[in-house]
DNA sequence: TAGACTTTGCCCGATCGCCGAACAAAGCAT
DNA sequence: ATGCTTTGTTCGGCGATCGGGCAAAGTCTA
């Protein structure tokens, strides 16, 4: 064979991702003004790599859609001073809505994601999709007439986290255990109906995932957010973007099987996680000890009284939860592990059992700079989800010729 | 609050992930044609929705470049009849090399991934970079030279993988255990300067478990690759994409504990799965009971002759295997899991107890359509990287104006 | 205090990739 | 033979971007 070598096609552009290079995406602009990273069109011209010209073009579209507004002028730094852009937090507003298995909470937002109102009921998600969705609905209506602010909003975008898996192409939960009667049902067609908006449905892990990796672990691109609640759960950011999986039940840890205890538990196996260290199952324990705990949040209560058996239990807990994601450590190799739900509540005890498990167990390099960290966001982590669904799926501003 | 709703920004384009919409990459149409998905024009438009102006524009380069060839033309579905398209396999080569602890093989492939010529040498990864590379080097000379083929042949790219974590971006291994020396070695900067064309590396299990996606089971989106041998590893597909973690060590699931023997681990620990079903502990205790066993592929034979013993313990590895690809697929949802490496080779036993302890525990909702398979690129999966990698990292066509 | 320099932002022409319509080519149907 | 269908090409236009030039509005220096 008579070989040539080609010409040195060679550059050192080794990109990690098949992202658009240097360009970026629409609507980049508009989450680096809304993240505060770069707030003149100087500044975003340099992160983004666009031209000055192009930058300026695409703010304007977003100044003349009312994304955006043009505030005073910042301090020169040696020559022309900056004029400073920020987030037009009003004349727009967001609802984020968090159902849970005995809950629901619906928050109004701006497009910054800062919460203008917000109501919480309790609610038994078994219920059915009408009677849950016809109280959301009303819920919504109400804090779209009676909150505060005296300039008029548009409601954009609604985004709803539900406690079990979804088919996020379609927003229609799939065989949801806990959910009955909400199977395939078309939550987002409900709400666009009556609203007239696009709606987004996911997972309530997947919802919390996204808040804290886009708004509280921004520096972070893998994330596990940990759910240790009545039931365990997990939310997987992968290169910033939420993993699904084929049947879009990824994530669903709570029964994996752990340690040598064969707890039998309700999915009909034994030793699952969430049969030894869910809050369900805690509670159980704690009441044939002859003490009062009927969830998640007597056990939380129990512990800060300083109650020994209920400390201890927490944090074999902790451990048990830490020994499954050892595993998922060393496996999927996060930077950061986030832990919320009910019983994050009293992290310092859950968290030390966690830590203890993964730092024995997993393999140092990938626990070298691994973060285990409570949630940041804490309970409006579902409502906030539209915040950081924002950012990712582009809104769609400055496409159409002029506005006004 | 005065709310008004807004005008219907509604549409149902719900899209999965951030992909550029209809129009793809550049290189896609590359990929459709190599792939065989489509081989005409007209047909490249309708599966991309691309105008076919713009195909023909695309196809036009891609010709003009040397990559496709115009055949004859197809039978005419009623019409005009199509001009049928087809890779231009020779011209071009591309050089895929499989180093192992203790072997090393290089391949010379065309374009469309079909083996030219290849060879297999015993060597030590433990000697070092130099000696190991240096090794490469000349059999990669001697394969270009004295490969059968009239045609002369362009080499256009390098693709290397190694038995440990490596920093795809810089191409370098970081802390691989069982490459001493190898530590930060610029491998791609190696072939780079001697061939003067790209060398892409990667970890072994990332590039057996991309090429497996690719060639093999592209209709998988999310697909995991155990490697069974000496030791256990696992490569990601995750949405199409190899997932590698922070730190580059995703897939690392020797060392999670399983099942309730406490077998001592080489890392330290005691309960690795590696411990109990790798290759090496096998060995290990097939000589206890007095048999001939020096490494995997000796139980290989072991296996093949009947030996219940050696069949007793493939199972058994099988099941532990299992145990822990059971918490993954729950945590992972992947749609296709590859079983692969020297133990592999034995499958039917091996995947009994594989698929045994996965039924079992794992999630009905993620097994419903969870195949589990033994590799279908076997050996020549590390020399086939590079027509995997191909259609993730576009070559550069159509870019300049006038090729010749 | 007056220029020189720096930084910012805008304007304008050029380019690039793509689309859509019109058109030519080449077979099939009646 | 005539029309229909399918394929592929040509051509004008559009939208996004780039890059250069330039005005604006500061700071720095003599």
């Amino acid at each position: 064979m008579n070989v040539r070598f080609s010409s040195p096609p060679l550059s050192s552009d080794r990109g990690s991702a098949p992202s658009p290079p240097p360009g970026q995406t629409p609507g980049e602009v508009l989450a680096l003004i809304s993240s505060g990273a770069a707030v003149t069109r100087a500044e975003i011209a340099r992160r983004t790599g666009l031209a000055r010209s192009t930058v300026s073009l695409r703010v304007d579209a977003l100044i003349a859609h009312g994304f955006v507004d043009e505030d005073t002028e910042a301090p020169s730094t040696g020559g022309r001073p900056p004029r400073r852009l920020s987030l037009r937090t009003h004349g727009h507003a967001i609802a984020g809505v968090d159902i849970g298995a005995s809950h629901c909470r619906v928050g109004l937002l701006d497009i910054g994601g800062a919460l203008l109102a917000a109501r919480e009921d309790p609610l038994n998600i078994a219920d059915g999709p009408e009677a849950v969705l016809g109280h959301v609905e009303r819920t919504l209506h109400t804090l779209l007439e009676t909150a505060d602010g005296t300039a008029s909003r548009t409601l954009r975008a609604i985004g709803v986290g539900v406690p079990g898996p979804v088919e996020f192409s379609t927003g229609r939960p799939v065989d949801p255990p806990i959910m009955p009667g909400w199977h395939q049902y078309p939550i987002p067609e409900f709400f666009e109906e009556r609203f007239g908006v696009r709606a987004l449905i996911d997972n309530d892990v997947n919802v919390m995932a996204l808040a804290e990796q886009r708004l509280a672990f921004s520096d972070t691109l893998h994330l596990l957010y940990l759910k240790v609640g009545t039931g365990i759960g997990c939310g997987i950011v992968a290169d910033g973007r939420i993993h699904r999986g084929a049947q879009g039940s990824a994530g669903d840890i709570g029964h994996i099987r752990v340690g040598e205890r064969d707890e039998p538990c309700r999915c009909g196996n034994s030793g699952c996680l969430e049969a030894i260290a869910g809050g369900a199952a805690l509670a159980d324990r704690l009441r044939e000890l002859g003490l009062e705990a009927a969830g998640s949040l007597d056990i939380v209560q129990l512990v800060r009284e300083g109650n020994r058996e209920a400390v201890r239990m927490v944090r074999e807990a902790g451990r048990a939860v830490g020994e499954v994601l050892s595993g998922l450590v060393n496996f999927f190799n996060p930077e950061t592990v986030v832990v919320g739900g009910a019983l994050a509540a009293v992290h310092d005890q859950l968290l030390a059992g966690v830590r203890e498990a993964v730092y024995r167990r997993s393999n140092p390099l990938a626990t070298h700079v691994l973060r285990i960290e409570p949630s940041r966001i804490g309970e409006n982590g579902g409502r906030s989800a539209p915040a950081s669904w924002r950012s990712s799926t582009p809104c769609p501003p400055h496409r159409s010729t002029a506005p006004s």
